[in-house]
RNA sequence: GGUGGAUUGGCCGAGAGGCUAGGCAGCGGCCUGCAAAGCCGUCCACGCGGGUUCGAAUCCCGCAUCCACCUCCA
């Protein structure tokens, strides 16, 4: 039984064979630290976490690299349009942003995650290797650009299956120093006007890398020449992974030999971008919402799927995130001790193994937690322990363990304890009113619970309190 | 014009020739003082038109609609 992954280049699913025996190295797409993070980025980059996770569940070590993207057109116009701040300020700032926002979401941090700034002695290298190679030029403008010769690469195309002569060219396009319009920057020359801070000396000139070259230059520098996978948005494909595919495969490097993109989130039908002005922020909804549930929601979905953030979508996920935390809250109880991770189902390794099928290992945890219930309801509780095991082994898989430590907020804080401390003393009043038979001064015991977002729960053992469902 | 993808029940969302996931919501029942939770049952499906087949939501052909990308984007 092997882990089966949808290779974009290839169009096709296909059996991962790594490089390395038991070794995996992951490049992915960072963001360009431009504007504060929403929810498809954090998508994105769950879906690469849950997929890291996964291969190491299954004995891999893995090597998740994943970049930032911190000098760029539009981190110098942010930069220069909000007035006094420096692009590197910016970039800085919204990079800790991203941070913060992975965290909050147990997506763990990368094995590193290297700035393109970082790495511009290795883009300069690269780009003379392709200038050497008969792939890249100087402008003959005098504007210092450094393009990639689209022409002289015969499969370029080769990753979204495009014909470049199909495609459209951009009618108004500004040739500027370029030989064809499809033609890309690697480099582009020093400006007037723009800071001296984000101008690198080269060979050819002062100025400062394309877009593309960073990719090619830091999945290189830290996991080889070639490496396993290569993932990304889906919006990535073209133009930025085709070009990273091109200079690569151009300068000689075996490069990714697994392409993977996730699919987009929408609303109301349509990709949410920052362009289209229709972005939910990472911070919104992390405020809106438990962080567990949005890791929830978002991971519901097939990673190749869109996803569409419809009004109701946060409601339903933390009803049916709730099915699964009550039923082990009701095991811990009933055990009177906190469950800990046995192995996965069968069923959920073929699901996952299955180019990361998370909604029908979704469904295995579901098949659990009913069967799980019904032990309790018969008072079998050695077998819904040894059902709850299995359930915690695929949500520590999926990052979803509540008992986790990342998302262990609670509990030790003195307004929890004096909560704790009060609702055992109101259970108590209700419990006393329930023997006198005083139904009314029970249920406004709990009518007022209620209304403070409290849940009481009789069962045969006495009644338990929960907050949001937790 | 080109390249991919999608259309599944009230909603979300898997599946991929016969076994008709899962969740949310609804309805009926069990349980409960009444609830809640849980369990059982139940209603509601595969965009349209053809074709192949004993059998098609699934394969083939055509059509429609939508989405993404074609050098700013996770």
């Amino acid at each position: 039984m092997s882990i089966r992954l949808f290779d974009s280049k290839e169009g096709a699913l296909r059996a991962f064979v790594p490089l390395e025996p038991n070794r995996v190295s992951v490049y992915v797409c960072g963001p360009t630290v431009q504007s504060s993070p929403h929810v498809g980025h954090l998508r994105s980059a769950l879906v690469y976490d849950l997929l890291r996770r996964w291969l190491t569940h299954e004995g891999y070590d893995v090597t998740l690299v994943r970049n930032v993207t911190d000098i760029d057109d539009k981190v110098l116009d942010n930069a220069a349009a909000a007035g006094i701040e420096k692009w590197w300020a910016l970039a800085y700032r919204m990079e800790l942003e991203f941070s913060q926002a992975y965290a909050a979401l147990g997506i763990l941090p990368p094995t590193y995650e290297p700035r393109a700034t970082a790495s511009i002695p290795e883009m300069i290298a690269l780009i003379e290797r392709l200038i050497d190679r008969g792939h890249a030029y100087v402008a003959a403008d005098d504007s210092g650009d450094v393009y990639f010769d689209t022409r002289r690469w015969p499969s370029y195309g080769s990753l979204t299956h495009q014909n470049p002569d199909d495609m459209d060219a951009a009618a108004d396009a500004d040739l500027r120093g370029k030989n064809d319009a499809r033609d890309f920057a690697l480099w582009k020359g020093h400006k007037v006007g723009e800071p001296d801070s984000a101008n690198w000396t080269t060979p050819w000139g002062g100025g400062r890398p394309g877009w593309h070259i960073e990719c090619s230059a830091m999945a290189t520098k830290y996991l080889g020449s070639s490496f396993d996978i290569h993932g990304g948005g889906l919006d990535l494909r073209f133009p930025h992974h085709e070009n990273e595919l091109a200079q690569s495969e151009a300068a000689g490097d075996g490069f990714a030999q697994y392409w993977l993109h996730n699919g987009l989130v929408s609303i109301g039908g349509q990709k949410m971008s920052k362009s289209l002005g229709n972005s939910v922020f990472a911070a919104d909804l992390l405020a809106a919402s438990d962080a567990i549930v949005l890791r929830y929601l978002l991971g519901s979905a097939h990673y190749r799927s869109t996803l569409e953030l419809h009004e109701t979508a946060i409601a339903e996920a933390q009803a049916a995130f709730d099915r699964i935390t009550g039923f082990l809250a009701r095991v811990n109880r009933s055990a009177a001790a906190d469950v800990v991770a046995g192995q996965v189902p069968e069923a959920f390794r073929e699901a996952m193994n299955d180019d990361l099928n998370i909604p029908q290992g979704i469904a295995v945890i579901f098949d659990e937690v009913r069967s799980g219930n019904t032990m309790l309801d018969d008072g079998m509780i050695a077998k819904a322990v040894s059902i709850a095991e299995r359930i915690v082994a695929m949500l520590d898989v999926l990052g979803l363990n509540p008992g986790a430590p990342e998302w262990n907020n609670t509990g030790t804080q003195p307004s929890a304890v004096a909560l704790e401390l009060l609702l055992e003393q109101l259970l108590l009043n209700r419990q006393e009113a329930r023997d006198t038979r005083d139904f009314a001064a029970a249920d406004k015991i709990r009518d007022n619970l209620a209304a403070a977002g409290i849940t009481i729960e009789d069962t045969p053992t006495g009644a338990h309190w929960s907050l949001h469902g937790r």
